[in-house]
DNA sequence: GCGCTTTCTGTGACTTTCTCACATAATTGA
DNA sequence: TCAATTATGTGAGAAAGTCACAGAAAGCGC
């Protein structure tokens, strides 16, 4: 995959523009684990994803997170540049949750861009407000669905986003995503699992009815 | 007030598109309590603020309600526009919290002027984002503040708005804004009057040390 | 293999917040 | 004046988060 079939409005470009955006943007690899961007004070730019997985969060002053977001092939991530859009102004650390490939594109050409392209200014509209959406979506279930139904939940999507029952996730890493602690996702698991809906081992959570833990997300 | 002084980029219009978007938008004068935008379904268009105070929520299935943005003079909402922002998918009440004068700027008209206008874009942009921000704040107040803090930072802030110790406001009413129930407001509130932090009488609130609650609200 | 460390999971006791079910008090209005 | 409505107060119990620690499993150097 080239940079000019993962940035969405390649066409509506100028060539010069183009051209500019391609020279300027610098194609980075990382493995799974990485913190690409940490808190409000860099500004790293805009990455725009090749392959691999993104995960946005934020994090307490104790150490608990939140994931806010996610981004995957074709993606392009503009929380990591807080810089370009100027009411931005908050935290958020973002983290290769697998190993990826992404061109890092400078936040200030970025913002040129924006301020002589109409085209550019309405993607940017659209990923903002997509944001903006999802984050409601998210402070819904966190405000109003109790504790088991959004586990439920998270299993059933992380199923379906991973292709397999079998999910290699400790249970410190699903509380991080959820924003809460290791103990409440650890007991229950537990319960799920009395409930016949998991099997429990270290380190992995393997999903044995997917049907009613649905059913249970849906409710 | 006229429209072109609440319009905050009104001189980077063309002047067709001025007369065009004066001319289209309607005034509106709504009583405290008025609801002018219920979920998704309806589009009314953007509200331009000329007086008053709006305030917009989100509401649970069991009525429950959390405070996600307030309105005043010269503000404008794009949160009743659905419509016009592709992926906007929720649902948000807007309410008049005083009497309030308000333009309302149709959706599709806006739209195209989005569209055409560079400016108009980056404006909309601009609110998108610090929306976001916003809710990015009102996440993290949420997600790891103890309920003591919140309630304090919320009389404090109500104070500074209003511009009195004397609030007028039913403990339900800050449940509401708050996104909790009235009962667990009601403790808290008897907590701070023991402690000395406020006078509590039917329908107000009035802040006696004003200090030490902002200084409680800032731990 | 054997120790040693690190990581992951399990659990009890306790606090905070939410829920439910009412009781009581103040205000309004016929 | 006597309901009806609105606002507040409170106990009991559930849900979720916190704290402190125990024990199991895996990794590692030898």
């Amino acid at each position: 995959m080239d940079f000019k079939s993962c940035f969405p409005i390649w066409n509506k470009l100028t060539p010069a523009q183009q051209s500019h955006l391609e020279g300027m943007s610098q194609l980075r690899k990382v493995k799974a684990g990485t913190v690409l961007h940490d808190g409000g004070t860099d500004c790293l730019g805009l990455l725009l994803m090749r392959s691999g997985q993104l995960r946005a969060y934020i994090l307490s002053d104790e150490g608990r997170e939140v994931t806010i977001g996610r981004f995957f092939e074709m993606d392009m991530c503009v929380l990591s540049a807080s810089c370009v859009m100027p009411n931005m102004q908050f935290d958020v650390v973002i983290e290769a949750e697998k190993d990826s490939e992404l061109w890092v594109i400078p936040a200030c050409l970025y913002k040129n861009l924006m301020d002589e392209s109409l085209a550019v200014c309405a993607y940017s509209n659209n990923l903002m407000t997509s944001h903006f959406s999802e984050l409601m979506w998210l402070m819904e279930q966190i405000m109003w669905r109790s504790f088991d139904k959004r586990l439920a939940r998270f299993l059933v999507e992380e199923c379906a986003l991973e292709g397999t029952t079998e999910l290699k996730l400790t249970h410190e890493k699903i509380a991080n995503h959820m924003g809460t602690a290791r103990e409440v996702v650890t007991r229950m698991l537990r319960y799920f699992q009395s409930e016949g809906l998991v099997r429990l081992t270290r380190g992995a959570v393997e999903v044995t009815d997917s049907d009613r833990l649905e059913e249970l997300s849906e409710e």
